[in-house]
DNA sequence: CTCTTGATCTTCT
DNA sequence: GAAGATCAAGAGC
Protein backbone atom coordinates (compact mmCIF):
# COMPACT_ATOMS: atom_id res chain seq x y z
CA UNK A 1 0.00 0.00 0.00
CA UNK A 2 1.42 3.80 -0.87
CA UNK A 3 1.94 5.77 2.24
CA UNK A 4 -0.89 8.35 2.88
CA UNK A 5 0.17 11.94 2.64
CA UNK A 6 -0.69 14.33 5.17
CA UNK A 7 -3.97 16.05 4.63
CA UNK A 8 -5.20 19.39 4.96
CA UNK A 9 -8.31 18.77 5.42
CA UNK A 10 -9.91 19.77 8.62
CA UNK A 11 -13.47 17.85 7.97
CA UNK A 12 -12.53 15.21 10.61
CA UNK A 13 -11.93 17.90 12.98
CA UNK A 14 -14.95 20.52 12.30
CA UNK A 15 -17.77 20.53 14.37
CA UNK A 16 -21.31 22.32 13.41
CA UNK A 17 -21.32 25.56 14.67
CA UNK A 18 -24.98 27.89 15.37
CA UNK A 19 -26.95 28.08 13.34
CA UNK A 20 -27.06 31.11 10.67
CA UNK A 21 -30.06 33.13 10.72
CA UNK A 22 -31.49 35.13 8.20
CA UNK A 23 -30.21 38.32 9.63
CA UNK A 24 -26.51 37.18 9.31
CA UNK A 25 -27.29 38.15 5.43
CA UNK A 26 -28.63 41.63 6.25
CA UNK A 27 -25.44 43.68 5.76
CA UNK A 28 -22.71 44.66 2.77
CA UNK A 29 -22.08 41.94 0.57
CA UNK A 30 -18.51 42.45 0.99
CA UNK A 31 -18.98 41.97 4.84
CA UNK A 32 -21.10 38.23 4.70
CA UNK A 33 -18.69 37.10 1.66
CA UNK A 34 -15.65 36.69 4.03
CA UNK A 35 -17.46 35.49 6.78
CA UNK A 36 -19.47 32.67 5.00
CA UNK A 37 -15.36 31.25 4.34
CA UNK A 38 -15.92 28.14 6.53
CA UNK A 39 -19.01 28.23 7.29
CA UNK A 40 -20.61 24.49 6.70
CA UNK A 41 -24.20 24.67 3.94
CA UNK A 42 -26.40 21.54 3.91
CA UNK A 43 -29.03 20.32 1.58
CA UNK A 44 -31.63 17.59 3.16
CA UNK A 45 -27.74 16.69 5.11
CA UNK A 46 -25.37 16.65 2.36
CA UNK A 47 -22.67 19.18 1.87
CA UNK A 48 -19.97 20.69 3.25
CA UNK A 49 -17.47 23.58 4.21
CA UNK A 50 -17.61 26.69 2.11
CA UNK A 51 -14.34 27.24 0.83
CA UNK A 52 -14.62 29.88 -1.89
CA UNK A 53 -17.10 32.47 -2.90
CA UNK A 54 -17.38 35.74 -4.59
CA UNK A 55 -19.51 38.74 -4.01
CA UNK A 56 -21.56 40.88 -6.80
CA UNK A 57 -23.81 43.83 -6.42
CA UNK A 58 -26.20 45.54 -8.48
CA UNK A 59 -23.45 48.22 -9.34
CA UNK A 60 -21.30 45.58 -10.39
CA UNK A 61 -21.05 45.26 -14.34
CA UNK A 62 -20.41 41.76 -13.60
CA UNK A 63 -23.71 40.97 -11.33
CA UNK A 64 -26.81 39.42 -12.95
CA UNK A 65 -29.03 42.22 -11.17
CA UNK A 66 -26.95 44.92 -13.05
CA UNK A 67 -29.10 46.31 -15.74
CA UNK A 68 -32.15 45.50 -13.60
CA UNK A 69 -34.87 42.59 -12.99
CA UNK A 70 -35.58 40.01 -15.26
CA UNK A 71 -37.72 36.70 -14.22
CA UNK A 72 -34.26 35.15 -14.20
CA UNK A 73 -32.85 37.46 -11.61
CA UNK A 74 -35.76 38.42 -9.54
CA UNK A 75 -34.74 36.97 -5.67
CA UNK A 76 -31.62 38.91 -6.12
CA UNK A 77 -34.28 42.15 -5.52
CA UNK A 78 -35.91 40.58 -3.07
CA UNK A 79 -35.09 40.53 0.55
CA UNK A 80 -31.38 39.14 1.95
CA UNK A 81 -31.37 35.77 3.47
CA UNK A 82 -33.19 33.74 0.37
CA UNK A 83 -31.19 31.45 -2.31
CA UNK A 84 -31.10 32.76 -5.58
CA UNK A 85 -30.14 29.95 -8.25
CA UNK A 86 -29.85 30.04 -12.11
CA UNK A 87 -28.96 28.31 -15.04
CA UNK A 88 -25.26 28.52 -16.31
CA UNK A 89 -24.57 28.11 -19.39
CA UNK A 90 -27.87 26.27 -20.42
CA UNK A 91 -26.60 23.44 -18.38
CA UNK A 92 -25.35 24.06 -15.02
CA UNK A 93 -26.88 25.53 -11.60
CA UNK A 94 -25.20 27.61 -9.66
CA UNK A 95 -26.65 29.15 -6.27
CA UNK A 96 -26.28 32.49 -4.27
CA UNK A 97 -27.35 33.81 -0.90
CA UNK A 98 -29.11 36.75 -1.31
CA UNK A 99 -27.30 39.83 0.96
CA UNK A 100 -28.02 43.68 2.10
CA UNK A 101 -31.72 44.58 2.26
CA UNK A 102 -34.36 43.97 -0.18
CA UNK A 103 -33.64 46.36 -3.70
CA UNK A 104 -30.24 45.84 -3.26
CA UNK A 105 -29.66 42.89 -5.48
CA UNK A 106 -26.74 42.11 -4.11
CA UNK A 107 -25.68 38.17 -3.79
CA UNK A 108 -22.72 35.59 -2.72
CA UNK A 109 -21.85 33.06 -5.13
CA UNK A 110 -21.13 29.77 -3.71
CA UNK A 111 -18.24 28.56 -5.82
CA UNK A 112 -16.74 25.58 -3.54
CA UNK A 113 -17.24 23.30 -0.79
CA UNK A 114 -15.09 21.09 1.67
CA UNK A 115 -17.01 17.63 1.40
CA UNK A 116 -18.10 16.50 4.90
CA UNK A 117 -21.89 15.50 5.03
CA UNK A 118 -23.25 13.03 2.90
CA UNK A 119 -20.28 12.39 0.07
CA UNK A 120 -22.35 8.57 -0.78
CA UNK A 121 -24.51 10.65 -1.71
CA UNK A 122 -22.13 13.14 -3.67
CA UNK A 123 -20.50 10.47 -5.01
CA UNK A 124 -23.85 8.90 -6.82
CA UNK A 125 -25.11 12.51 -8.35
CA UNK A 126 -21.70 13.62 -9.50
CA UNK A 127 -20.44 10.07 -11.42
CA UNK A 128 -17.26 11.05 -9.58
CA UNK A 129 -14.88 9.36 -6.85
CA UNK A 130 -12.34 12.34 -5.99
CA UNK A 131 -13.29 13.71 -3.50
CA UNK A 132 -11.86 16.74 -4.34
CA UNK A 133 -13.95 16.82 -7.75
CA UNK A 134 -17.33 16.52 -6.23
CA UNK A 135 -17.53 20.70 -5.22
CA UNK A 136 -14.93 22.08 -6.20
CA UNK A 137 -17.15 24.55 -8.39
CA UNK A 138 -20.27 26.41 -8.26
CA UNK A 139 -21.38 23.75 -10.94
CA UNK A 140 -20.60 21.11 -9.37
CA UNK A 141 -21.76 21.63 -6.12
CA UNK A 142 -25.13 22.13 -6.98
CA UNK A 143 -25.06 18.79 -8.67
CA UNK A 144 -23.67 17.18 -5.43
CA UNK A 145 -26.12 18.24 -3.28
CA UNK A 146 -29.02 18.25 -5.39
CA UNK A 147 -29.75 22.02 -6.16
CA UNK A 148 -32.12 23.03 -8.74
CA UNK A 149 -34.12 25.78 -9.71
CA UNK A 150 -36.51 24.62 -7.18
CA UNK A 151 -34.63 25.80 -4.43
CA UNK A 152 -34.57 29.34 -6.13
CA UNK A 153 -36.29 31.56 -3.38
CA UNK A 154 -36.19 29.62 -0.59
CA UNK A 155 -34.84 30.58 2.73
CA UNK A 156 -31.14 29.89 3.83
CA UNK A 157 -32.63 29.24 7.75
CA UNK A 158 -35.59 26.50 6.53
CA UNK A 159 -35.19 23.29 5.75
CA UNK A 160 -34.11 21.59 3.43
CA UNK A 161 -31.38 23.98 3.35
CA UNK A 162 -29.39 24.81 7.02
CA UNK A 163 -26.14 26.67 6.99
CA UNK A 164 -23.79 26.47 10.29
CA UNK A 165 -21.40 29.25 11.35
CA UNK A 166 -17.73 28.70 11.72
CA UNK A 167 -16.19 27.12 14.43
CA UNK A 168 -12.55 27.66 13.86
CA UNK A 169 -11.00 30.72 12.74
CA UNK A 170 -10.22 30.86 9.16
CA UNK A 171 -7.99 33.90 7.21
CA UNK A 172 -9.99 33.83 3.66
CA UNK A 173 -7.57 34.67 0.99
CA UNK A 174 -8.84 37.41 -1.61
CA UNK A 175 -8.38 37.18 -5.46
CA UNK A 176 -10.20 38.36 -8.86
CA UNK A 177 -13.48 36.79 -9.46
CA UNK A 178 -13.28 33.57 -12.34
CA UNK A 179 -14.56 33.19 -15.55
CA UNK A 180 -15.76 36.91 -15.85
CA UNK A 181 -14.75 39.71 -18.55
CA UNK A 182 -16.60 42.78 -17.53
CA UNK A 183 -15.30 44.35 -14.10
CA UNK A 184 -12.73 41.10 -14.04
CA UNK A 185 -10.22 43.21 -11.96
CA UNK A 186 -12.04 43.59 -8.62
CA UNK A 187 -10.98 41.56 -5.64
CA UNK A 188 -14.32 40.33 -4.86
CA UNK A 189 -12.97 36.31 -4.45
CA UNK A 190 -12.60 35.08 -1.33
CA UNK A 191 -11.65 31.64 0.26
CA UNK A 192 -9.38 28.71 2.16
CA UNK A 193 -6.02 29.51 0.64
CA UNK A 194 -4.37 26.03 -0.08
CA UNK A 195 -7.43 24.59 -0.12
CA UNK A 196 -7.43 21.26 -1.91
CA UNK A 197 -11.21 21.55 -2.89
CA UNK A 198 -11.21 24.80 -4.39
CA UNK A 199 -12.24 25.86 -8.07
CA UNK A 200 -9.28 26.89 -8.69
CA UNK A 201 -5.96 28.10 -6.53
CA UNK A 202 -5.05 31.64 -5.30
CA UNK A 203 -2.36 33.03 -6.75
CA UNK A 204 0.64 33.03 -4.62
C1' DC B 1 0.46 19.62 -17.80
C1' DT B 2 -2.22 23.13 -21.25
C1' DC B 3 -5.44 24.15 -24.86
C1' DT B 4 -9.82 23.48 -27.51
C1' DT B 5 -14.50 22.25 -28.05
C1' DG B 6 -19.35 20.89 -27.33
C1' DA B 7 -23.33 21.04 -24.46
C1' DT B 8 -27.58 24.35 -25.13
C1' DC B 9 -30.66 28.07 -21.27
C1' DT B 10 -31.35 33.09 -20.41
C1' DT B 11 -30.51 37.59 -21.66
C1' DC B 12 -29.05 41.20 -24.57
C1' DT B 13 -28.03 43.34 -29.18
C1' DG C 1 -27.23 36.01 -33.54
C1' DA C 2 -23.92 36.23 -29.67
C1' DA C 3 -22.33 36.01 -25.00
C1' DG C 4 -22.25 34.15 -20.52
C1' DA C 5 -20.77 34.00 -12.59
C1' DT C 6 -19.34 26.19 -16.34
C1' DC C 7 -17.77 21.51 -16.87
C1' DA C 8 -15.87 17.35 -19.02
C1' DA C 9 -13.56 15.07 -22.54
C1' DG C 10 -10.11 14.82 -25.99
C1' DA C 11 -5.81 16.34 -28.39
C1' DG C 12 -1.29 17.72 -27.98
C1' DC C 13 3.12 18.62 -25.47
Amino acid sequence: MAPRKPSSSNASTSRLGKPLKRAFFARSVHEVAPDLIGATLLIDGVGGIIVEVEAYHHTDPAAHSYRGPTPRNQVMFGPPGFAYVYRSYGIHWCVNFVCEEAGSASAVLIRALEPTHGIAAMRRRRHADNVHALCSGPGKLTEALGITIAHNGLPLDRPPIALHARTVEVEAAIGIRIGITKAAELPWRYGVKGSKFLSKPFPK
